[in-house]
DNA sequence: AAGACTGCCAACCGCAAGTGG
DNA sequence: GCCACTTGCGGTTGGCAGTCT
């Protein structure tokens, strides 16, 4: 920021330009515009002063004008760029202060790739600016293997995530909220899917399903657009309706305008993403049940069949929490209050697998790693270092307990069997857990070993960041119970008696977690409804993992 | 000191929405 | 409704500067 193109770009400084500032260095392109060559490249002072002349008489717009009217030998499309970016007036020069890092961070975990949007929130900064920083920061984060957004906007989020619902939702029970729109924090997970499709232990394998059917059901969540990583969630700009989901548009779009977005902008590219292909013909009802079945617990049998414990949707609807609508007021949302001084050593607690190891070619790519796959490795990290804890602690109490060898067994042993057959895209989940660990440490400059990880996880957290003993209560529930993970919630209800005792401690976990309000949610809908647990072992699983304070629950 | 690497920035390009005739 | 044009957006590229090895 602190120099231009302009005095450095052809080495020749503006004051250097001479009598022709509009031919100065024979820098044209072929690119004429009505016979006449248009230069490009950097600008020099001289054709600055001609736009900004040139806009204080003519105002802005028009930019085509421009050439004809002023000799510029710019086309339309550069004039109003440098305008946009360096001319106009009010513009906010320097670098982002702390306070913008944040926000933009923030807003992109909630709008993605949407600079313009995101400008329109930081007064004096353009998108560009706001785009070249992101991609910076992505390209340092990747690189020390870092998430992209601190824990506290994947709380926020995730948090706003929900009351989102409960403001839609209106009288909606949490049963509701999973039964019926259970997009809330499937979505998150949806989302996770995506960005972590290879090490993500409990989105089934559905050979059978459509990447269109999965995507109908997200595309109109909130989660999915808000935390898709740019290069999914928004491929293009928003059009009419396409034949992609052609049976859903109508309904769908009634209640949730953004869906036209999705289902154009969640086209062959994020099928593909997804590492799943559309299947020939797609029945739109077996689509609506089969996208819901995704997320709702169905389990993919090794044959690649599903258990029968998923419910059918026949109420599919769509709606758009509040922050999701674009032209909500980003005011309302939740300040970063609980922000630590510095984001960057807050991301330092959850430190992502390196790019090599946490995906795998033809994957999305790290760079579109967003929010979810910082919640999800979160969650990663800290099962890893309950697990640790867990492992010391219940060492003596349960003679060949499944945790009293390193993780690396845990994840080869009992995880292995259910993990095998729920593994996502084709990843077993005891891959996952190699994945995970070995990924956490696999770093040249880290641990190699899970326990060495984890230690070093827990040396290097900030104090505010310690595990809960809440958290910690839930630790052993997952992994004393012989589960892979919480996920596997439905494994509970076919041990029987075993999953009453893990659900109350379990529910108690969460209660504490959520805090009473949304704990009692939590009760009543494993109370009464026919919920699976599946459905809320997902959920379950990321409020447990997640490293907050209780002061920071709402 | 020199090359490699990284950060930063500006600008271009292609696509799509918007608009007016 | 169609078409041409303008505008806006997001992705990408290229180059300079600073830092590291």
């Amino acid at each position: 920021m602190g120099h231009t193109k302009t005095e450095r770009g052809n080495g020749i400084s503006s004051e250097d330009q001479t009598a022709s500032p509009l031919i100065d260095d024979g820098d044209f392109e072929a690119a004429t515009d009505g016979g006449v060559a248009l230069k490009k490249g950097p600008w020099t002072s001289a054709e600055d002063a001609i736009l900004i002349n040139y806009v204080k008489k003519h105002g802005e717009g028009n930019w085509n004008a421009v050439q004809k009217h002023s000799g510029l030998l710019r086309c339309g499309k550069s004039c109003r760029l440098r305008w946009a970016n360096h001319l106009r007036p009010n513009l906010k020069k320097g670098a982002f202060t702390q306070e913008e890092e944040e926000l933009i961070v923030e807003l992109h975990s909630k709008m993605g790739n949407k600079w313009a949007r995101m400008a329109a929130h930081l007064p004096g900064r353009t998108d560009n600016e706001i785009k070249n920083y992101w991609n910076t920061r992505i390209k340092r984060r990747q690189r020390a293997g870092l998430p992209l957004y601190p824990p506290e906007v994947c709380m926020q989020a995730l948090q706003e995530s929900h009351t989102a619902s409960a403001v839609n939702g209106g009288d909606k029970g949490p049963h509701d909220i999973l039964q019926n729109d259970n997009y809330e924090i499937p979505d998150v997970v949806f989302d996770n899917l995506k960005a972590n499709q290879n090490v993500f232990p409990y989105v089934p394998e559905l050979p059978g399903i459509s990447a269109s059917s999965m995507l109908m059901k997200d595309l109109g969540s909130s989660q999915f657009y808000s935390f898709m990583p740019p290069t999914i969630y928004c491929q293009k700009r928003l059009r009419g309706p396409t034949a992609f989901f052609p049976d859903y548009s109508g309904v769908v779009k009634s209640e949730c305008p953004l869906f036209e977005q999705f289902e154009d902008g969640m086209s062959n590219k994020a099928a593909q993403s997804f590492g799943v292909s559309f299947p020939i013909g797609p029945d739109p009802a077996a689509k609506k049940s089969q996208s819901f079945g995704v997320f709702q617990g169905s389990h993919s049998l090794p044959n690649g069949s599903f258990s029968a414990s998923d419910p059918t949707l026949e109420g599919v609807k769509f709606e758009l929490p509040s922050f999701q609508d674009p032209e909500t007021d980003f005011s309302n949302w939740g300040t970063l209050s609980c922000l630590p001084p510095l984001l960057e050593s807050v991301d330092a607690f959850i430190q992502s697998p390196p790019p090599s190891s946490g995906l795998e070619s033809g994957s999305i790519s790290p760079l579109n790693s967003g929010l979810l796959d910082a919640v999800f490795h979160e969650a990663k990290t800290l099962s890893s270092v309950k697990n640790h804890a867990s492992d010391k602690s219940s060492n003596s109490s349960t003679p060949g307990d499944i945790t009293e060898s390193s993780d690396f067994d845990i994840c080869k042993t009992t995880r292995g069997k259910c993990a095998e057959t729920l593994s996502p895209m084709g990843h077993s989940a005891s891959s996952l857990f190699s994945e995970c660990i070995s990924a956490s440490g696999s770093s040249s400059d880290e641990p190699s070993s899970a326990e060495t990880f984890t230690e070093s996880h827990q040396k290097s957290e900030p104090a505010d960041n310690v595990l809960t003993p809440e958290i910690q209560k839930a630790a052993p529930i997952q992994l004393d119970s012989g589960h892979s993970d919480t996920l596997f919630a439905s494994n509970w209800l076919e041990q029987g008696s075993d999953y009453d005792a893990d659900q109350t401690v379990m529910t108690d976990a969460i209660a504490t977690l959520l805090g009473d309000d949304l704990s009692s949610e939590y009760k009543n809908m494993e109370a009464g409804t026919s919920i699976s647990s599946q459905e809320w072992g997902i959920g379950s699983c990321l409020w447990n993992n997640m490293p907050f304070e209780m002061s920071e629950l709402p």
